[in-house]
DNA sequence: TTAATGATGGGCT
DNA sequence: GCCCATCATTAAA
């Protein structure tokens, strides 16, 4: 058995790696490994770019209560929270934090491993730097969309895994593309990846 | 720099 | 229930 760089029969991080402070979590994904199964295949990348979102931040969704749209953020970490934004993109969250805090860690960007073809079909662009260099590129690369909203991620067709990948260095920043608390250092990426993205 | 594109939710009535 | 500014973006120009 020589499979080399599969994901296939790698164990999904636990919940408890999920149930931390939100900034541990964010800071914690870098490096780890998003995996999706396909009928093709398997779709992997790394995670390169992450940002925290918290219960008490003006710019987090679930800021001002639980509704229809944050409600999986509200529910057990460890859960997928994708939303669609701008009439036209989605973006993948990840669930922090204990049931009833309404905290997650937004994938901003990752580096693609497994199921590049696939995922430069999705994204129409041969560029791989292009491929999955920003929130919304992310769930096009992967194909996620609505029906993967509150997935659990410990165990099915979308996980994240640890391969042992050793970070260099993360550097930390504040957030992409939002009006309230653009002040706040909740950015983090890894240094020097040309997968992060840029603005 | 800006258009594309539509769901969401807060603030009313 | 209606109105409408806003939006954790992207690609093209």
């Amino acid at each position: 058995m020589t499979s080399m760089n599969t994901f296939t029969n790698v164990t999904p991080l636990p919940r408890s790696f999920y149930c931390r402070e939100t900034i541990e979590v964010a800071q914690s994904l870098l490096g780890k490994v998003l995996v999706r199964r396909v009928n093709e295949g398997i779709l992997a990348g790394r995670i390169v770019e992450t940002e925290a979102y918290k219960q008490n931040d003006p710019a987090c969704h679930a800021s001002k209560g639980m509704t229809k749209r944050n409600q999986v953020m509200f529910g057990e970490p460890g859960h997928a929270y994708v939303y669609f934004t701008y009439g036209m993109h989605f973006c993948f969250n990840v669930v922090t934090a204990p049931q009833g805090v309404g905290e997650a860690v937004l994938i901003r960007a990752v580096e693609p491993l497994e199921g590049i073809d696939l995922m430069a079909r999705y994204r129409r662009t041969n560029k791989l730097t292009n491929i999955a260099s920003g929130p919304g590129k992310v769930c096009q690369a992967f194909g996620l969309g609505r029906e993967h909203n509150g997935l659990d991620l410990t165990d099915g067709v979308l996980t994240i895994v640890d391969d042992g990948y050793v970070l260099d260095r993360i550097v930390t920043s504040t957030r992409i593309g939002i009006r309230l608390a653009a002040d706040l250092p909740w950015r983090f990426y890894i240094a020097n990846n040309p997968h992060v993205s840029r603005r």
